[in-house]
Parts: structure tokens; sequence; C-alpha cells
DNA sequence: CAGAGCGGTGACGATTTTGTGACGCCGACG
DNA sequence: CGTCGGCGTCACAAAATCGTCACCGCTCTG
């Protein structure tokens, strides 16, 4: 996992609580005390989970949530809110405006924790540390091993993270640029081509025991990965 | 793509290489040398997106862009600026004021291309990816696969979205030049008799299946996709 | 029944897209 | 300081797809 989280919330210590589960948790925290703190933040790092206190000084959980959107560079970034189990209006106001989840004050640890997966898995499930399989084909990236018929299979470091993605975003089509960004990152500037390369080395590696079946080639839009055959 | 761009640069020698390098890109570039001069081109032409150079005599980027967004017709453009290397927390404040994105000056001309290309597509409306299915023959934009009776049929790009479009469009007859329009995309010079060929392999395609029943010839007006058989 | 008009069909060359092998660069490591 | 593995790019090969055409058969008309 590892996943860089940004906080947003006034409260030092409430910040600080959520901080050390965070970081418990295996994730990078980063704080900020308001609104306009955190989108700077934001920008500065995008981060690929968000923490937003709803009740704020001067901006709003809404408004960040609405700029947040607006840009096109933060618009996909997960967001889970915090609301008082007053403001439970907030609640539906946020989720209408885009957030992924809430979790009302007070919290236990666990519960963050499990809400934080459950985003991270929905929306960015290479992100975590989940094993991947299908049928014979195992992925596991806490031990950064890919396993076929039982047997380890040896790729590098940039096939490894696009198997990851591939397996865990299955049976659908990914243009090489959405695959860029997805596996290369952001702000990267390399050649779409490379992408062949990269699927070549990989599929290479998939040969052996016949699972490069599963990693399609759609003309005029991109690769695909497939459960089946 | 074919989008209208403006340039909002200082230096007569980049202005012209970026405007060079937009028109190579297809795109139609739009001058400006100062943000006065900028604002009030954004105001006549609604530019699709905006190069803005950080560093411009009289009125900085930064005011531009907070002019820009305060508008409301102009605050969805997406804007793109250019900085350089040593203009690091520049960056970070321009990203903070709405920028969607940056470039470090010097650029390469690929780079530029690449940028954007990323800021125009995540702007861009996406075509919808939502299932459609008529009795057994299902088409999934998202897979990018079509099954009739649950087994996979094999087509060409081409073939793909103008099922696509029939599939969206049912029941209705269409002329060979509004399929043009519709699947090749506006303006394209083809002879018409080309639609009856790709007509022909689309139906090829779904004979196995039977499923070519369903898009019929209207002679003496076009083709049309109907539900029932 | 002939002719005209229209759509179906198979073939073909051109073009576009993807696969592949090789190369140079660079940072890690010894 | 040299080696090595991995990465990004390129140029070329292979493959798939595209747009056109010529030809055919059918249907409608008069």
């Amino acid at each position: 996992m590892a996943a860089q989280i940004l906080v947003v919330e006034d409260e030092a210590a409430i910040q600080e609580l959520i901080a050390l589960n965070v970081r418990q948790a295996g994730h990078r925290p980063m704080l900020a005390g308001d609104a306009e703190e955190g989108l700077a933040r934001v920008q500065q790092t995008l981060p690929d989970l968000i923490l937003l206190d709803w009740m704020l000084p001067g901006m709003s959980g809404i408004d960040f949530l609405r700029r947040l959107r607006t840009n096109g560079r933060t618009q996909g970034i997960p967001v889970i809110m915090l609301t008082a189990r007053a403001e439970e209006q907030d609640k539906l106001l946020g989720l209408e405006h885009g957030a992924d989840d809430y979790i009302t004050k007070p919290f236990s640890t666990r519960e963050l924790n499990a809400r934080i997966k459950a985003v991270l898995r929905r929306r960015a499930p290479q992100m975590t540390e989940d094993r991947v399989e299908f049928g014979d084909l195992v992925l596991d990236p806490a031990t950064h091993r890919i396993s076929a018929n039982g047997v380890d299979l040896q790729v590098g470091p940039t096939e490894f993270k696009l198997l990851h993605f591939f397996m865990t975003h299955p049976e659908r089509v990914y243009s090489r640029t959405q695959i860029l960004d997805q596996v290369w990152g952001d702000h990267v500037f390399i050649e779409e081509r490379t992408v062949d390369v990269h699927i070549r080395r990989l599929r290479s590696a998939l040969h052996p025991t016949g699972h490069d079946r599963l990693l399609q080639t759609v003309r005029g839009s991109g690769y695909r990965f497939t459960r089946v055959a």
C-alpha cells in the first residue's frame, strides 16, 4: 500500500490521532489545518486519498470538494469525509459532490482503517497490498512476486506494476495514454509506444505458462486483461 | 482535437515556436503578448485551452488566472502554465489558483503536445461507456467487446463503432451520409459506398449467430437496425 | 422485357497499427 | 571504476484494417 494520504482537519488533536493511525496502517499521512492549505498540498503532491473534515474554519469542506473536482489533475482523487453525527444532511451533500465515503465522528481506529482500505480497494486497487489472483496466476504485491501454476515468474519492476494494474482492472480496455498515467505516473513524459514494449516484455514473461493470452491487444484502442481465455 | 488554443507569451520567439507546434498538432493557435491582450482575446473567442507564460510584463500570470477564474464564462477553461525551472514555488502557486498543469521551460515539442493532449482529454466529454444490449446481442464499450449468445465476436474498430452507433440508435433509418457523419466523423471525405462495405463486414461478423438480420437495408434510403427480427 | 438504379460482394493495394529485435543510457552494485 | 540489469527509443517487419473498384444480381418502371 504505502498510499499518500492527505488529512484536512482543523482540530489538532484529531489530526494527530488520524495521522498516527494512518501511519500505523502503513500509509504516509500529510497534514493540513484548513481547506486552503489542503488545496495547496494537494497540488504539491497529488495524494492517493484525502480525509476531509466537513466543518472547517474558512473554506468549507464542500467548497474544497468542489474545487478539487474542478481541476483536471485532482478530480479523480478519492475523498472520505469526516462528519459529526449531527450533520446528517451534509453527508448526503458531500456524496453528491463526489465524496467517496464518509465517517461520522467519533470513529474508532478500526473503522477508519476499514474505510480507507475499502475506498482504496474500490478506487485505486493497484495501491493496495491485496493478493490478486486469476486462476493459477497469482500476483502478490507484499512479496513482490508473481507465480503461475505455482512457479515463480521473473519480471522487472515496471512489468510488475503493469501486470498489477491490469490484474486489478480486468475486463476493460485501456489506451496507451491511460496506461502511462496509471502505471508510470502523472507527469512523466514517455513515448506511447513504450507501453507496447513493456507489454511485450510482460507477455514473454507470461508466455511459458500460457498466461500471455490474458493480455490482449484491442486494435485501435489499447490493451485489455481478460480473466477468461 | 482541432482545439482553439490561446498562447499568452511575451517573448516573440517562444510564441512563434509554440504556435508552430500547436498548429502542427492540428490545433488553431491564437496569440497574445501580455495578460491584458490575453484576457481580451479570451472574451472574444473563448478558447478551449490556454497556454500561459508565468512571467509576463505588466499583469502577471497569477493575476491573469485570478481574473479568468472570476468570470463565469471563462472559469472553466483549462490552463497550462509555462514556468522557468527556477520558479518552483510559482508552479505551486499557479496550481493552487486553478491552473490545470504546468510545463517547465525549456520544454520539448513532444512534451508540449503531450501535455496539451492530456489536458484536453481530461476536459473532453467521455464517450458513453454504457453497455448496450438487445436480447442476446451485447456490446460493451468499456471492454470493447461484442458478444452474441455469450460468444465473443471479432470485428474491426470501424465495425465496432458502426454497430455501437446502430445499437444506440435503433429502429430508425440512416442514410449513408448520416452514417458517415456519425460514425466516421464530420467532414470526412469518403465514398458513400464504403458504408456498404462496412455494413457487409459487420453483417458477416454477425451472421454466425443470425444477428445479421437485425441490420436491415432500406432500399433507396439507407440502413436500419431493428431490435426484433 | 429491356434498361436504369441500387445494393451486395469479392478482391486488391494502400495505409495504419502493432510486434519485435537491437541499441544506448543510466543508476545500482560490487 | 567496470559490470550489469532494466528502461525508453527507434527502425523495421508483420499484421490487420481500410477505402475503392469492378462486377453481379435484383427490383422497379414503362
